[in-house]
DNA sequence: TTTTCTGTTTAGAACGATTCTAAACTATTG
DNA sequence: CAATAGTTTAGAATCGTTCTAAACAGAAAA
């Protein structure tokens, strides 16, 4: 096959950084995962829904099905590359953002806001009941317009 | 009409207190909305999806359509007689205590476990984003298996 | 290279929880 | 009672998500 670079012109350096994100997390570097991983892990952390995420796909001029949006956002959650947040019934959200921290939701929006863990401190955790540990906290502060 | 007792034996006194809490709520005290309030206000406080109620009032020598009982736990919600509990992405959880606590929540076995508010503490809440408030705080402690 | 093998992507069907619809029913009021 | 308004229901519809099985693409062997 002979190189085509028009898929993207500013190739080479990114592309090789995210290939090798996606390689150290065990996942092979696809065209399709590489355009999610560009999305996603390039520039700030973002709070995504598949379909949220569907549309960032076509804006940049790809496509993608969601079928494939839904099998990539659970593997790279398993890999550590991402973080779900359930805040709502309705639709699952994505954090690119995977360090400890808590969330602002503000449902009339389904828009997320994160609060760094130093924010809030989770003090006197009860006892866990025998045989289970703690895998994990979350606090949502649920918000709504005055 | 005439009295019909058969529906339950130990009517009078629980029926009215029942009926009388129903209509503080604005809600008519139906045959529907008794049963479903006998389950869930009468013994310990209680998680329950729409299904595991339903279970329940068949349990209870009753029938109810689903649809009555989502109707009725939005209502009961609505009116401040239960609370929404986000968990889980799958599933929506309503909790008969309505007082300020938080949740331990095992996945494996969809299984909530109320954490006392004092238990807790949560602080230093950062600043909230202007022109919104704060609608409630909640603590989600996942818990898994060892 | 070409072939082979295995992992990946996809369209569309299937699924499961929840909501909607519109018709039958029941409580309340006049 | 009769009229009115609220309630319940079966079943259809919806919506996010998962599944299926067929086409495709990448990696490794020949």
């Amino acid at each position: 096959m002979t190189h085509d670079p028009s898929h993207d012109p500013s190739h080479t350096q990114m592309d090789h950084e995210l290939s090798q994100k996606l390689n150290a997390a065990g996942l092979r570097a696809t065209r399709q995962r590489l355009d999610l991983a560009q999305l996603l892990f390039t520039g700030e952390n973002r709070h995504i829904t598949a379909e949220s995420l569907q549309e960032d796909v076509m804006k940049a001029g790809h496509k993608m099905s969601l079928a494939t949006i839904y099998n990539s956002l659970h593997q790279f959650t398993e890999a550590g590359l991402l973080r779900q947040v359930v805040v709502d019934s309705a639709r699952s959200y994505f954090d690119t953002n995977t360090s400890n921290h808590h969330h602002f939701f503000i449902g009339e929006e389904n828009r997320l806001i994160d609060i760094p863990e130093e924010k809030i401190a989770v003090s006197g955790l009860p006892d866990v009941p025998d045989g289970l540990n703690v895998n994990g906290i979350d606090v949502i502060v649920r918000l709504s317009k005055k």
